[in-house]
DNA sequence: ATAAACCCTACTTTTTTTATAGACTTTACA
DNA sequence: TGTAAAGTCTATAAAAAAAGTAGGGTTTAT
């Protein structure tokens, strides 16, 4: 399952990508259009703007924007940034590898082998689905 | 991710996969050969058990075995068993279905129609993949 | 009778997630 | 030019989940 941290940070960015008229949206808005903390949500809108995905204007009439067209906000994008692996196992994650203690061998490891093929399927689902599919349904 | 508790019930299910000529295989052996504690381990084969995919007999003599065709062990079977669900977000899980609490509308919920496709392409890939397609590869 | 082995429940520790606090900086505008 | 509005940043606290441990109970071969 996905955090909450992630989740919202989905919630935000559709928010944001049906504001696109606006010039800024606030924080408070969309906080208060989930019911989600506002503190809470300032620190995924801030790692969302680092990762360069939202702008944002400091200042009074501030607020936040999206920077990217929605198609090119792919879910395993934002999974990634808030989430970490998308990966089942960290020996076959391709961005967060680490490998596993109880393994004597990889190159011998069955599981390995499965959930490289896991992996390589859920990426393809990731990476090809966008926040413009979200909005496409809303 | 998963959690080890899972990533160890696949390597013991391995490992009595490639060792079903012998009656019964020790916990104790099977934690030796992965290096993982002997209790932690002992909780995962009951909760295997206890949902009909190992075996065992006690006493002297004793241990466990697969009482399924390694074929009919989907892994998502045994992700939903010691992770829980597999779904993204709670309000797309068939098996363990919530309702967002920040969401006005399902119906209406663009995040929500996006997630039932990943789930759904989720699922396609971890049903038809089990404990035989990880044997092979050993 | 005894030792080997699984069964079961409860508990503790550690890690991760979720949430909060508060001081700082920038900006519009009266 | 002062003030209020708004994002920035770091640290910490609280809650929840995961990982691991303990120990007595039951079954069975010999």
């Amino acid at each position: 399952m996905l955090s909450k941290k992630t989740k919202y940070a989905f919630h935000a960015l559709t928010f944001l990508g049906k504001n696109r008229d606006q010039k800024t949206v606030l924080i408070q808005d969309i906080a208060a259009e989930y019911g989600i903390s506002h503190k809470f949500l300032e620190n995924i809108l801030l790692e969302l703007k680092k990762a360069g995905i939202l702008g944002s204007k400091k200042g009074k009439g501030g607020g936040y924007y999206l920077i990217k067209e929605p198609k090119d906000v792919a879910l395993s994008k934002v999974i990634r940034l808030l989430d970490g692996p998308i990966a089942l196992l960290p020996c076959v994650s391709l961005n967060y590898y680490e490998p596993c203690v109880e393994c004597q061998s990889e190159v011998k490891c069955g599981l390995n082998k499965v959930m490289i093929q896991v992996r390589d399927e859920m990426l393809n689902v990731l990476e090809n689905k966008s926040l413009a599919d979200i909005l496409d349904k809303e």
